[in-house]
DNA sequence: TTGGGTGCAAACTATTTGCATTCGA
DNA sequence: TCGAATGCAAATAGTTTGCACCCAA
C-alpha cells in the first residue's frame, strides 16, 4: 500500500485525474497506508511533509478523488467527512467518543439485502457502521 | 402514531423530560407521523402551525430528545443531521439526488455481526444505509 | 420562588465559491 | 499557448453558545 510518487501518478491517471503536483501530494498522503482522515487531517499532514496545498485545493481534490472513486467517502460523523483510502469492500467501527474510525472486514458481518428497492434507483453503496463507546469497564 | 398533546406530554416524561410548551410543540410535529426531519424542517413545520419556537431551541431540543431517545438521530448527509420519529428497529435508504430517507423494516435486511469487537466497548447501535441514485432510466 | 428552559444574536466550524494567477500538456 | 488547476479570501450553512428573561413545579 504505501506507494512512490510514481505509482501515485500511475493511480491518477488510472482513474482519470490529471496528476498535478498537489493532488499528488494529497494522494501520497492518503496512500500511505490505509487510513480515515478528515479534510483537516488532510491539510495538516500534506503541509507537514513539506510542500504547501491550500485549504480549498485540498478539499477540492478530496471530493474530486471520492467521485473518481479513488477515496471512500465516510459519513459517520456530522462534524466531519473522513475519507477511506481503503477501497476494499468493508464496513466501519466508529467510536463515539474520540471520533475514530476502524474498519471491518467484510467477512466479519454478514448483510443480506433482499431485493425490493423502489424502481427507478440503483445501489450506490451500502454503509455498514457500528457505533461503539467505552463500556463502563475497561479502558 | 399521530399522537395528541396529551399523549405528546406523556411521552416526554416517560422519558424524564419536563414538558414545556416549546418541546410539547415539537415533539407534536415529531409524532404526527414516521418521518425523518431536520432541524431545520422541524423549525418551519412548528412555526408553521401556529406557536413560535427560536432555532435554538429547535437544536437543543432535539439534542435532548436524541439524548433521551426519544427520536432516533441519522446521519447519512453530511450537510444535516435527520431526526427519526420511528423508534422500532430498522435500516435507512437515503436517496443521494434528493436528501431523502426512507425506512426499511428489518425483515428487509439480514445483518449478522460476528462478536469480536475491541474490548472495553459497548455497542450503542448499527446503522444500515443502503444509498440510492435515480438509475438513467425510469423516473 | 427559583432553577431549568427559552430567545436572540453573535460565534464557530466545516465546506464551498469567485476570481485572478499559475501550471501541465 | 490555453484551458484546467490553484490559492486566497470571502461567502455559506448548519449548529452551538452566552446571557438576560421567563415559566413549570
Amino acid at each position: 500500500m504505501p506507494e512512490n510518487r510514481d505509482q501515485v501518478i500511475e493511480r491518477l491517471r488510472g482513474h482519470g485525474i490529471t496528476p498535478t503536483q498537489q493532488r499528488v501530494e494529497i494522494a501520497q498522503v492518503l496512500f500511505e497506508r490505509h487510513q480515515h482522515l478528515s479534510a483537516d487531517q488532510v491539510l495538516a499532514r500534506v503541509n507537514a511533509r513539506d510542500a504547501s496545498v491550500s485549504k480549498a485545493t485540498v478539499y477540492n481534490t478530496l471530493g474530486l478523488f471520492a467521485e473518481k472513486g479513488l477515496v471512500r467517502e465516510v459519513i459517520v460523523d456530522p462534524a466531519r467527512v473522513f475519507y477511506d483510502s481503503n477501497l476494499d469492500p468493508h464496513h466501519h467501527l466508529f467510536h463515539v467518543d474520540n471520533g475514530t474510525l476502524e474498519d471491518i472486514p467484510v467477512s466479519q458481518v454478514n448483510v443480506d439485502r433482499l431485493p425490493d428497492l423502489p424502481a427507478g434507483v440503483a445501489v450506490e453503496g451500502v454503509d455498514v457502521i457500528i457505533r461503539v463507546r467505552r463500556s463502563g469497564a475497561a479502558q
